[in-house]
RNA sequence: GCCUCUGUAGCUCAGUUGGUAGAGCAGCGGACUGAAAAUCCGCGUGUCGUUGGUUCGACUCCGACCGGAGGCA
């Protein structure tokens, strides 16, 4: 199968969005933004999402097309992104995935498929009241009757991952390792490259990504999660769960002065930034361009259009 | 100027009667297919301000010096 897909990942702040705008243009593509947040309406300034000036008229999807008041998933993201990448595919373009949401990248290419069972499911419902009631220890112990890899691999007292595993047994009726084996060795919906982008110096990362955070709190990030909460948006929604809205609920809520919030926002970006970057070591299979002090984009692209070319991407 | 307190990890601080040191946060590493910007796991990274002295042995006791805070003048 020919390569079909340009991916651009890399942890948050280090120039994704410009990357996949130049190579939609280098490339007759469009953009699939591949962002757990991004995907929420009316979270434009926190999530860094793409502006009208930065796309430059390179059509972009998946961004701002959910309500927040929703709960979206993966598996979820894999089926509506899916279906973009196949639209654009059918009109003869080429998608480009952007974004630094590791699972959803996964979800989306691997075609691997989720088993049953969902946020706000009855089976998961059942199950947190029980978690909570019974204890962890109770449900861990219930899993490791019925599947043992499952419980050995949820370290510590991870209150999502024991749910999620006993979710798919009973949706199922087949342990949550049985799934991930049968369908692990599914090929691939989608042929892809990646491209990643991230600093040299870790620092630099830092600095920047502290920048960033103060030029969203200048562009109004308070007014947006006012805005959310005004239209409806609960507190314990997925969307303010995001970085930097949270942050700022703990102020508006009196939890928190503006500055410990500003600040607490900074941190948590640079500690997401690091997860990023261990999900996409861990998956490997990605050629890396590591940005100096200053971004060299020309150097990039060129760089880029050397990498796609070796998988005849033309 | 004198007196008192103080100086230990990147930061805030513990450290019993002398046996070369440990917590939280930060940081670093890792896991992770239906909340993933979530959730969870592992790892101390050190000229104990400097310099003399006492001692078998000093972060610990003594002196001097340097830095910080407060008080009296």
């Amino acid at each position: 199968m020919a390569t079909e897909l340009i991916c651009v990942v890399g942890p948050t702040a280090c120039g994704k969005t410009r990357m996949g705008v130049l190579l939609a243009k280098q490339y007759n593509g469009e953009v699939v933004s591949c962002d757990s947040m991004q995907l929420y309406r009316g979270m434009e300034i926190g999530t860094a999402a793409p502006t009208s000036e930065e796309t430059e008229g390179v059509p972009h999807h998946m961004v701002g097309v959910v309500d927040p008041r929703e709960a979206y998933s993966a598996a979820r993201y894999a089926e509506d992104a899916g279906r973009c990448v196949d639209d654009i595919l059918s009109r003869g373009k080429r998608p480009i995935i952007v974004g630094g949401t590791g699972l959803y990248l996964d979800a989306l290419l691997s075609g691997r498929g989720f088993a049953a069972g969902q946020q706000g499911g009855e089976v998961r419902q059942r199950l947190e009241a029980r978690f909570d009631a019974e204890g962890a220890q109770a449900l861990l112990d219930e899993l490791r009757a019925v599947d043992p890899e499952s419980a050995a691999r949820v370290e510590g007292v991870n209150r999502k991952r024991i749910i999620r595993a006993l979710e798919v047994w009973y949706e199922t009726g087949k342990t949550l390792t049985q799934h991930n084996l049968e369908t692990a060795a599914l090929p691939p919906r989608f042929e892809s490259v990646r491209l990643g982008f991230a600093y040299a110096e870790r620092e630099d990362m830092r600095a920047l990504i502290d920048a960033r955070v103060d030029e969203m709190v200048a562009h109004g990030l308070f007014d947006e999660v006012r805005s959310l909460l005004d239209m409806g948006v609960s507190r314990s929604s997925t969307a303010l769960q995001a970085i930097g809205y949270k942050e700022c609920l703990a102020f508006l809520d009196g939890r928190a002065t503006r500055e410990e919030a500003v600040a607490e926002i900074k941190l948590r970006s640079k500690q997401y930034a690091k997860r990023q970057l261990t999900w996409l070591r861990r998956g490997g299979d990605i050629h890396w361009y590591y940005w100096k002090k200053t971004r060299n984009y020309e150097d990039a692209l060129a760089f880029s259009t050397e990498i796609l070319s070796q998988y005849g991407v033309s």
